[in-house]
DNA sequence: TTGTATGCGTTATCAG
DNA sequence: CTGATAACGCATACAA
């Protein structure tokens, strides 16, 4: 009832365990014991425990991915570019919410550091809090890679995308279609990706000789639609010219507009929204929002091929930078007055 | 440079391997014997390696989740439920969609399956195309649950959510609002789900007297929003005199809402939309999706529960079945007419 | 080309 | 209470 073993194949074939082993991996077999091993191994319904290869190996035949929270909307694309790369090999992937019921609790990522469950580690979107996390992977030794750090070290490659100019391009956008007061509401603001967000945005309207008003200046408590729906009773309490209001991402930008709209307020008629990201989301609501794209899945993609050539063959720290797309839907449009 | 080993500390500490394993397992060991080998392992910053661990004690530290598509809107709860409870015990989370880039292949759980290296398999929503899957589970002894399944067997446990009653609940909700004529639009024809819900949704109307209309009623290609929103544009070529519809699930009804705002139509002024889930996106749009909710984060704790009674102690098929609730937010609201 | 012996890092059995 | 020693299932020098 028990699984078979590569001695019970060896056994009933009648050769080694090792000439199973070399047939399995590929190495020099004659052909009749080549033969009757397979027929063996397909009798038996064999095939070798992952376990013991990867004990034997000295490798671990997973990689692990730690992100702050598996419910964040952009995290499932990053999640998926990585699924598929990772599809063509022979690893797997553990995952680990980095927060969990309220609380931030990194305990289970550390576990897989201590005791090298994994290969390969992948943060998505980390934060100061997570540096001791790094912090304790570089010191084991262990290969890797942070998607869209906040903080970062020089020794962990690092996958980000063109944030400035994302900004820039916001700008450019807004300034085509006659916007002359924008407002900008970030995420924390301890955010990098907010941080250069922003200053893209501001560079982006001066070069068109507009003005970024720090009073139009605001960062919210975290990315989530409910910050940037309490973000929105706050701006609406009290009039405001602005003609157009740039989110640090899409999660602020659709928690916005739901208040607004419940408000009354037309979109983008009466004021321009403008997000970043591009989360399925903003594609389906309506009016469907304009936002800055970032290549999640193609990003994720990348962040697991650098970590499998950091496992490999262990060096610098790389820095990829991918550019940002505008992807423009309803949610823009003139000002007003135009 | 290497790792500490069991043995390095053994050495250190003056004592044998067994003694040192006995000491990290809570087994006998004398108070002398203890102190140093607690020294040693603290000095040396020794910590078991899970792998070998899993090898001796013949498990193997970690179950496969198995999903369709980690970007489906309602998995991502399922997930959060799962990490809650696998947070607690020292078990990995090993993830994998059987559909990337657009093709079905579930060769990654396959092997999992063939090489031994989960201790149980959790496959959420799956269908009948996963049936292989499953079987290939049982076979292999290996101890399953299914979340919310369209098929099931004798030799796999199921969580699942009352459907039937969810359409009941709404039916009686539309009728108090005093809708007469209503639709239904499930996802594909085959998925179970969408029939439990419609069956409720009928019967719940046959108790208040309404009967509804088998040309009203209509499957999707999917769940997605894209198939909501095809949807959306064939419903609205003829006139209709149907004041709500009812959709198998959140995606599609988000999909429907958007292509409908689009279009001028008022929800619910002119027409009520309700969903299935309780999905996060649905509370963030304007107006706010009324829908039925699935304990989802609950539903994937208790699955992972489940897994593990089965990994302790395997024994014959239970099936859970959770309440549903009826969530009311602004896409409903009395008929037109009324 | 094949078999023997040894190692991977732990746990468990069984004498002492 | 503790220390050898045999598993766990596989890979790989090395020798034949």
């Amino acid at each position: 009832m028990k699984k078979p073993t590569i001695s019970n194949v060896a056994e009933r074939a009648g050769v080694a365990v090792s000439t199973v082993s070399r047939y399995l991996n590929g190495h020099y077999v004659s052909k009749s014991a080549k033969a009757r091993i397979g027929d063996v191994i397909l009798e038996l319904g064999y095939s070798p425990s992952a376990n013991a290869r990867n004990l034997s190996l000295g490798r671990k035949g997973c990689v692990g991915l730690a992100v702050d929270s598996s419910l964040y909307l952009w995290f499932t694309q990053i999640l998926a570019g990585i699924e598929e790369e990772l599809s063509r090999r022979d690893t797997s992937l553990m995952l680990a919410s980095l927060e969990l019921e309220g609380r931030y609790d990194p305990h289970i990522v550390h576990n897989w550091i201590k005791q090298r469950r994994i290969d390969g580690l992948i943060i998505a979107n980390s934060h100061r809090r997570e540096r001791p996390l790094f912090q304790a992977a570089i010191e084991a030794q262990l290969p890797t890679v942070l998607v869209s750090p906040d903080e970062t070290s020089p020794h962990v490659h690092v996958v980000r995308s063109d944030n400035r100019g994302g900004g820039v391009a916001v700008a450019h956008h807004l300034a085509n279609l006659g916007h002359k007061r924008v407002a900008f509401a970030g995420g924390p603001v301890h955010s990098v990706d907010s941080k250069h967000r922003l200053n893209g945005l501001r560079d982006g309207l001066e070069e068109r000789g507009l003005h970024l008003d720090p009073k139009h200046v605001a960062f919210c408590d975290d990315y989530t639609p409910e910050a940037g729906a309490a973000y929105a009773t706050q701006f609406l309490k009290k009039p405001s010219d602005v003609t157009a209001i740039v989110f640090g991402n899409d999660g602020l930008a659709l928690g916005f507009m739901r208040v607004a709209l419940q408000r009354g307020l037309r979109i983008p008629h009466d004021i321009s929204v403008v997000g970043f990201d591009n989360v399925p989301e903003g594609a389906f609501v309506w009016p469907g929002l304009t936002t800055v794209a970032q290549p999640l899945r193609e990003m994720g993609r990348n962040a697991c091929r650098r970590l499998f050539e950091a496992i490999e063959n262990p060096t610098g720290q790389q820095v990829v930078v991918f550019p940002l797309e505008l992807v423009i839907r309803e949610s823009t449009a003139p000002p007003p007055s135009a």
